[in-house]
Order: structure tokens, then sequence, then C-alpha cells
DNA sequence: CATGAATGAGAATTCATTCAT
DNA sequence: AATGAATGAATTCTCATTCAT
């Protein structure tokens, strides 16, 4: 019988993350997403043009998210929050990416090694490295008092920091809800009192 | 000929660390490493039994100075150390580890893809969260009074990010001593901050 | 829906042309011609039977214009033209062909690989050898004088020359008419005195 | 037993050569050239890159005579040469190159789409139309007298089709010894005289 | 030890065409 | 006439490793 095309799109995406997930995106060969899917090999190739395609559809919606919010990030409004208020901003995106794209982030930390999103890992470090660049410059301009001599490199290291955290959230999802909390107020804590130290506050 | 055993070995180990360097361990061929060492391609296999091998071979300074000084860490005469001065121990592990073994650093974290030290990251964090643990316990032992409840998650974390940082100064080898300076400062200043305000004495 | 069969016919055939143009009939796939055509990659094949039929549908008009002037070409009244009127008559046969059927020309000369009309060039040569051949034996007929002992094989090189001719000039599509005109009487002043030299009349 | 490696890079080379010659380069599969020469699919890849590689080594010998003998045509010595000697002198160059390079000058002409040869006649072409042109020149600068106003183009097609005529005494190897010299008195009084009327001597 | 030769399984992709509805 | 789905054979190339000498 015909099945309709989207269903064939479907089971093939599926299949991919499936495996994508199992053995990584280098290790998983066409072949095997081919019987995973129940779709003859070649004809996978007429929903898709290359393997790097489907982990690119299979990630599509995380990235989109990220994009998103880092380029909302940039905008006027966000300006005023304080440095402390920031946290809780970024905590949120954080538990919120993680609990919206649990498999998908797997995928992008772990398993895109040979795939167009080998290095995205830096892509997101260095442009959340610039938003935070640009935060502090605003910082500076609206209340010229406060010293905010952090070196790039640490705001950089910083930003890498976050995204360890999160590749570290995704590696223990046996994490239950209350360790999670526990976790989230230690590193608050631990951050906002690391920030308010450098930035001459204590 | 007159060439000694161990030259060969040699010849065939600095070949691999190049090739490995330069295009990773997946994306090198033993072709390959057996036209820049010169030695003939199925007579690399007399002298080590397969590809890991060698990049064990290239690795082993390395691990060993890893492994023993993790070791150190678990004995007795590492407890009387403060919390604050026990940075300045692993801030100095860390930078000696960069001198000796940048290069070896970039084969292990970046470029191990497809062997056996595919995962050592892991391996390390686990090791030194469990010497973080032990340290932890030992205080609280000797120091009954002082309150040390962090979540072991915390601590793995806290082990991974000095990982992180240690991967970011390998990434970054472009950077001045002086940067570093400044950097190890405010890295300094931040932990210890927020490790105070963990652990109550703020 | 409100589409004429010719409509559909017409699409097909244009996407055809446009894609051989720019990819040639080997590295054209039908998923191409499908797409730019707008028309169902299956349905295609409802009304060509195959790809090498879509070439045959583009280059028909151009073989057409070949044929008849070749066939003309055998016909009685071309007998009396004068060798010299003769080149006239090819040069013009060969201006009006290339501007009648530029792009068919450049598709049928250098892109028709894979196709069945891959070898037309040795067919046309083949074709207008054997017309010249008939007509030095009617005038050899007529003017019995003349001395025509010119080898079957130059007068094969020549209508290949005259090939060659058409495969620059379509490859060359940037000369201008003046630039046209000046190598017509080059190349008509230098062939005509080749030709009375080999006829004795020098 | 141990076959001496030359031996077996002979056989894949003349494998290769004779399947290039009865089916193409683009035609010729890896696979046939395993098979006709009884060397493993695989291990071919031992011994060449590529494909290209096969043919490649199949027509240096052809190439590097042609690029040779048109950089020695860009010399001085040549300069003094009449416009009538330089015939005798292509013709021979021409005469040569076929007797040598038969097999070879069929696949480069007939046999190389889709490698890296696929264009090489208008590189030739490009050359020699240069050749002519400082040629030209340079006659030019000797007997100002003599007038020399032909265009570039024909100077061009002028090569073209030089390139021609070994085109078509490859593709008509039947051809024997005296109707050859039959051809090139044609040839050489077509074209002398064809040259001697453009350049105003008639 | 050294060497040249071999291997064999596996990779991603391509594509004209056919089929069932 | 139109559509979505399928196919199956082919293609070039890769590579760690082994084998016989």
């Amino acid at each position: 019988m015909q099945v309709k095309k989207t269903d064939i799109r479907q089971s093939i995406i599926s299949a991919s993350r499936e495996a994508f997930l199992e053995y990584g995106f280098k290790k998983t060969s066409m072949r095997l997403i081919s019987m995973k899917s129940g779709v003859g090999l070649s004809n996978i190739y007429n929903y898709f043009s290359n393997k790097d395609e489907l982990l690119k559809e299979v990630l599509s919606p995380l990235i989109n998210y990220i994009e998103e919010r880092l380029n909302l990030y940039c905008e006027e409004e966000y300006i005023d929050i304080s440095v402390f208020d920031m946290y809780d901003v970024n905590v949120a995106f954080m538990i919120n990416m993680i609990k919206n794209f649990k498999e998908e982030l797997k995928l992008l930390i772990f398993n895109s090694y040979g795939s167009s999103f080998e290095n995205y890992k830096d892509v997101f470090i260095d442009k959340s490295t610039n938003i935070s660049k640009i935060y502090f410059q605003k910082i500076k301009e609206k209340y010229p008092r406060i010293q905010v001599d952090i070196s790039d490199f640490f705001i950089h290291v910083n930003s890498s920091w976050w995204w360890r955290v999160v590749e570290e959230l995704i590696s223990h999802d046996e994490i239950k809800e209350d360790e999670l909390e526990v976790f989230i107020t230690e590193f608050t804590h631990f951050s906002s009192s690391g920030w308010k130290a450098l930035m001459g506050f204590s």
C-alpha cells in the first residue's frame, strides 16, 4: 500500500535519531538507518540528500531554539537585568533547553563527530561569549562606577563552563528533580559569589 | 642496516604524534604513518600491535603523569592542606601539565576520537571527583564543625570545570604569560570566593 | 487542472534544454529535469520514454535542419554551382545554422556525451563528405578537363574542418558581427586559394 | 609467490590502457580494471591513488612529448624559419607524435570524458595559438614589409584545424603509408597556398 | 626484522527507470 | 494523466591488518 510521504520521512528521521544516539553519527552507516527504518537504502536519498542532512533534520529544533535565544539576548531589554538576575535567566534557558531537547543535546554534544555539527560547541561558546562581552560593556556604560575589568579569556571560559554544565546534566540524565534543584542552588550560590568577588562587591 | 631498534620505534612514534596532531587519530591512516616515518607499513606491526597502541605510546608520558598525580593526591599528607592551598596545588598541577605535555594534551582532548582514549576525559573527571570527595570527607572528619554539605554532583561538575580550563588553555595556546597570570588570578579569586560561600565562610 | 498536454510537454522540454546546456546530458539527472519543469519525475515518462528521447526532442529542429540541407545539396541544381560559389553556399548554411540553433548546437557538440548523439559529428562529417564526393564527381563528368584528383581522405578532413569551424564559432559566441565578417573573409580567401591550388588553377 | 612491484604496476597500467581504449575513461569501472589486470580492486589503490591517476600514468609520455615540443617552439632559433618551412616542422611533429603515441592519442582525444584531460584539446589549441601569435609577431618585427594582419581568431581556428587533422589521422588509423603521403602533400599544398594568399603573396 | 603484496569488508552516494495506485 | 514510492545495481574509494617470503 501507499504509505504517505511524511510517514516515511518520519520513520527515516526517527531511525536516524535512534541510530545516531546509539552509535554516534560517524559510526552509524546509512545501511543501518535503512534497516532500522525499513526504507530502502537508495530510497533514503529520495528524501534526504545526504547523511549530514539527516542529522540536521534531527537537530534543527534544538539549533533553532538555541539561535533564537542567543539572538534574543542581544536585545535592549536585557541590559537592565542585574548580573544576578541574569543568572536566573541563563539557568532557566539551560534547564528548559535540556527539558525540551535532551536527546538532541546528547546527539549534538557527544555524537556529532564527523558531521557539520562537530564544532558547534565552539560556535555556541563564541556567540555567548560575545553576548557576555556586550552585556558587560553595557553595564559599564550605565554604571561607570562599577569595576568590570574582567579579561576576555575569563569571560570565554565562563561561557565554556556553562556549556559544560549542560554537558554534565545531559550525560547524567538520571539526576532527580530534587538533586537538580540542589545543584542549581549550589551553582548559583557559587557563581554569584564568584562574580561578586571579581567585581569588587565583597 | 645499522639503524637501531629503538631508533625505528622512536621514528614511528614521532611520526604518529605528528600525524595524529595534524589529522586526528581516526583520520590518520597507518599508511601515512608509514610514509612519515619511513618505516614499511607492515613493519610497523613488528613494533606495535595496532594503531591504538601507537597513540598509547605517544600519550603514555602524559597519562602516567596524570595518574601519578591523582594517586598522590589520595595520600595522607594532602589532608592537612587547607581548601585554599589546595587551589594553588591544583593550579600548579594544571599549569605544569600543560607546560610539559601541551601536544599530548591536544591529542588526548581533541584528537582521540576512535581510539581507546576517546573517553579519557570521563576517566579523569571521575577520578578527580573521587579524590575531591575523599578530601571533603577527611576535612569533615578532622574539622567536624565545618559544614561541607556539597552535593556529589556539584563536586563532579567542579572537576569537570577544571578539565574544561585545561581544554581552553590548550586550545588557546597563543595566550601570553601575563594574560595567563591574569586569568589564573581571576580564576582563583572567583573559585575561592565561590567555595567560601558554599562552605558558609562568607 | 487546466494545463494542456502540450504545455507540460513543452515545459519538460525546455527544462531539459536548460539543464543539458548547463550540466551536459550525462550529468543532468532526470530528477533535476523534474524539479526544473515542475513535472513529477515519473510523470515525465508518460510523455517521453527515456532521457535520450528528451535530448532528441530538444535537438530535433536542428537535426532536421541539418539533414534537410544535406539532402538538398545532393540534388541536381547544385551541380552547376562553381566551386567558389559553393563556398558561399556553405558559409551561408553554416552562419544561418548557428544563428538559428546556437543552443542546440552547443548541446549537440559539447554536451551530448552519453546520449545517442555522442557521435553525431561523425555522421555529419560522413554525410557532407559524401556530398562533396558526389559534387566532385559531377564536376568531373561535366568538365572532364579539370583535374580533380583529390584524395577521399582530404575531402573528409575538409568536411571535418567545416564542422570544426562551427564548433569554434559556437564556443566563441562572444564574437562580434564585424569580427565574424573578418573571419569569414579570411576563411574564404584562405580556402578558395587552397582549393584553386589543389585543383591546378594557380 | 612475490611478484615484483613493477610487474603489478605495469599490469594495472596496461589493463587500464586496454579498458580505457575499449570503453572510454568514464565507462571503465575500477572493477573492470581489477578484473582485467588480475589485481584486487582495493589493491589497485595501493599503487595508484585514483582512477584519474591511472589515465595520467597512461598518458604521461604523450603529454610530456607534447609539452616539450610546444615549449621548444617558443625559442629563438625557430624565428628564422620561413612560414613554409614551419609547415614541414609542424607536419613532422604531428606525424611523429601519431607514430609514437597512437593509442595514447586515441585515449586523450576520444576517451577522456570525465577525467582531468577532458579539456586537454583546448589547452593544446590555446598554447599553439599563442606560439603562432608570437611567431607572427617575430616575423613582423623582422620583415616589416610583410603584411600579416591576420585576426587572432583565424590563428586560433588554424591551430584548431591542426588538432583536427591529428584527430582524423588517429581515427582513421587504417590509412596506408602512401595514402598518408598523398594527404600530407595535399594538406601542405592547400595550406601554404592559403597562407600565401592571406599574406598577400599571390 | 623487513618487505611487497594482498585483502575483504565497508563506506556514501548516484540514477534511470518501474510500479502500484 | 499523475503521484509517491521504490529499486537494485553500480560507482569510487578507504583502511587496518595479515600473510608469505
